[in-house]
DNA sequence: ATATCTATTTATCACTCGATAAAGACCGGC
DNA sequence: GCCGGTCTTTATCGAGTGATAAATAGATAT
């Protein structure tokens, strides 16, 4: 069916990559699947939406449990951006353009249903993968956002206290169950991203900026 | 072997209490069981657990949906206190003061690793009942806050707005989320709920009084 | 002590699960 | 055309699931 489809290339790299291609739709489809349904759903269910048979999922993982590891990778690592990283150490631009600029694209990645989910449903199993991924927050983004508004502070010293830290998580944990409440519960009252960010946002940088103050 | 521990009481009473006791004793254990394993763990174990026989629950209850529908019950309808309502509402103190008291004695209920385990996932399954909880935390508890920081402030109209009921949810979920990563994810920073609390505060009544300062 | 009633267990059903093996279908090269 | 290899399906296994009925144990009342 595939080869029919395409225009004619190498026949052995055609092969591979119809192959390779079958196996990247299994897992786009298993990530929407185990989303939805969670990951004690059945791989014949899976199958049956794929359009073929549950043994035929066998021949591309070895087990139901190898897919669903796949099903994290792709979720959790390939759609990590490395941009992130200079967006938030990019010194052209005050530390507020830099975080409302990351917040924004941070949330077109992790606000989608399957994302949430995906990430809810593998805390719950106690899969190691969730521990990883905010020790990876926390090391990749807010170590690094205070740091930046400790350097605009003019502080020499950039090492976060545990204090700081904790506020970077509340103001993350704040936009993120926001995203929660919109794509989980369904239970927003606005339907608007920019304003929970930039307010999250104004919040934490006034919280920062009074730890410095009075001290 | 109740009626043995117990001391000696009318004979009908005692056999009620006791075939309500053991009721009792396999919500509570399934509250327990349920929140570790997920809902979609075997009756069979959960009746290992209890040191009974499987069929034996279905003696109390006439379906494992049935039972997991009282797990609900008692976590989400008994553990709710209705003293928060006048928390809130006590004009005698600061909105501040009130609110810290609030969050302190509802992170005590809410804090815990079955509430958290549960709510996380019966909100997954689609279960209704998250919703219809959040619309409770949405009218007994955020917007009498915002209605008496309203009042405080010397607003005739205590009407919450979009926004700040918008600003109460980040508030709110900043807190909760802390203690997923505390509670689920076991990845927070400081071990120090009230550190955590008053610091959400602050942050929410400077953007709630920043929210009418220039406007 | 015996009959009665209830709590509990044993045995079992029909079904679904993940996984495997064997048979069939399809496609390229010759 | 046929042949060899790969993709896909059919058939099936053993284990585990929720649930039910019948048998048993254990207390209560007379």
């Amino acid at each position: 069916m595939p080869s029919a489809r395409e225009p004619k290339t190498d026949p052995k790299k055609r092969k591979r990559l119809s192959s390779a291609e079958r196996r990247e739709e299994f897992i786009a489809k298993a990530i929407e699947f185990f989303a939805q349904e969670g990951f004690e759903s059945s791989t014949r269910e899976l199958a049956r939406r794929l359009g073929v048979t549950q043994p035929l999922l066998y021949r591309y993982f070895p087990s139901k449990e190898d897919l669903i590891a796949e099903v994290y990778k792709v979720v959790y690592v390939n759609r990590w951006r490395d941009e992130w990283d200079a967006m938030i150490a990019d010194r052209s631009q005050p530390i507020r353009e830099r975080m409302t600029a990351f917040y924004h694209s941070y949330t077109d990645v992790v606000f989608r249903a399957d994302w949430m989910r995906i990430f809810l449903f593998s805390g719950l199993k106690g899969v190691d993968i969730n521990q990883r991924y905010l020790r990876r927050v926390r090391e990749r983004i807010l170590d690094p956002i205070v740091r930046e508004c400790r350097f605009e502070a003019g502080f020499p010293d950039l090492t976060p206290s545990a204090a700081e830290i904790e506020y970077a998580w509340v103001l993350h944990g704040g936009i993120y169950y926001y995203g929660v409440r919109r794509l989980i519960y369904e239970s927003a009252e606005l339907d608007n991203k920019s304003f929970v960010i930039e307010s999250s946002l104004d919040a934490f940088l006034m919280e920062i900026a009074k730890l410095r103050g009075p001290g």
